[in-house]
DNA sequence: AGCCTCGATGTCACTTGGTGCCATCAGCGT
DNA sequence: ACGCTGATGGCACCAAGTGACATCGAGGCT
């Protein structure tokens, strides 16, 4: 973080970050699998935290009301490390490369979460289309607290924008 | 086409491509700005069908209609390829890198659907969440198709996915 | 202690995607 | 014939990855 910040993303070569870090280009790519995967390293305790989230939702929840409560019970996560947070959107924000990985993470998030709705009994393509849904929720969620990390809270901007989509596909 | 069928995407280098095309590799970087832009090439024509359907639906139509409409619109460029599409199918669903394009591409279709549905008065967040809903119901249904090509036709593929997604976040 | 094994790291060579820079060449208007 | 321009080739170069092999250090075993 500390050299993307002097040279941005791009500007860094992985010799770098191996160097500052005491190590060599070699062993970076046994810690990671790609240069983007350095910023994407907290992502399975995310992704475990919203599956937990699904499957712990009440039984009679909806589908997609499941999928909100484990958005919400990870949103505490980034609530914990707003400035961190805020940083790496930032360069996200300047690299596709980037963009296309988060949105892989995504894609892969809400894999894992139309199967996590799959075990309460919600059938394909409904879990699919649901999991799916979550995902635009979190995005605009997510978008409007980076711009000011200190306003509302994320949890209730995943409500307003969950309450947002139900009004829409309405 | 011919390469990748034969070695695969990855085990076919940007040389051979332009090789087989009678260029050289710089000049192959001068019409396309990836090895994977090759296989995203028509994205333009579809993205513009698209737009055009979504704006020129019924002033009446609710936001996801007017998206249901312009994917409508454009899901018959895939019915005149079925086949080319199927075998583009088979390599992205054998390389993640090509998937992450493609979530690319449809991101970007995203944005710009957002955008026709902002003409129509559709004010941010609906029209971002409208626009996400539409490429989930666009990949659903698609997906469904690639795998059966002449089976259902896509258009009604498209109705059903619109419609179970409806019913999911009712 | 001496030895062995094993996992983590370093080293090096190599491939490939991608870019900058300049040369070349073909068409075209004058 | 001249010069301009846009497209292409050629070349050197950088950075991301990868494979193969050497090395080293922490235990475990006798």
């Amino acid at each position: 973080m500390e050299l993307f910040g002097e040279r941005g993303y791009e500007g860094t070569t992985v010799a770098d970050i191996a160097e500052r870090a005491g190590l060599t280009k070699r062993t970076f790519f046994r810690y990671f699998s790609d240069k983007r995967e350095v910023l994407f390293s907290g992502s399975e305790i995310f992704e475990g935290t919203v599956i937990k989230g699904v499957l712990d939702a009440p039984a009679k929840a909806s589908p997609l009301d499941a999928v909100a409560a484990g958005l919400d019970a990870a949103a505490a996560i980034f609530e914990q490390i707003p400035d961190r947070a805020g940083k790496r959107q930032a360069l996200l924000d300047a690299n596709p490369e980037l963009q296309e990985r988060e949105r892989a993470k995504l894609a892969s998030l809400s894999g894992s979460v139309a199967a996590a709705l799959g075990e309460r009994g919600v059938a394909e393509p409904a879990a699919g289309l649901a999991a799916d849904a979550g995902m635009s929720v979190l995005r605009v969620a997510f978008d409007r607290w980076t711009d000011d990390p200190h306003g509302q809270d994320l949890r209730k901007l995943l409500r307003d924008a969950l309450a947002e989509l139900k009004s829409v596909t309405a």
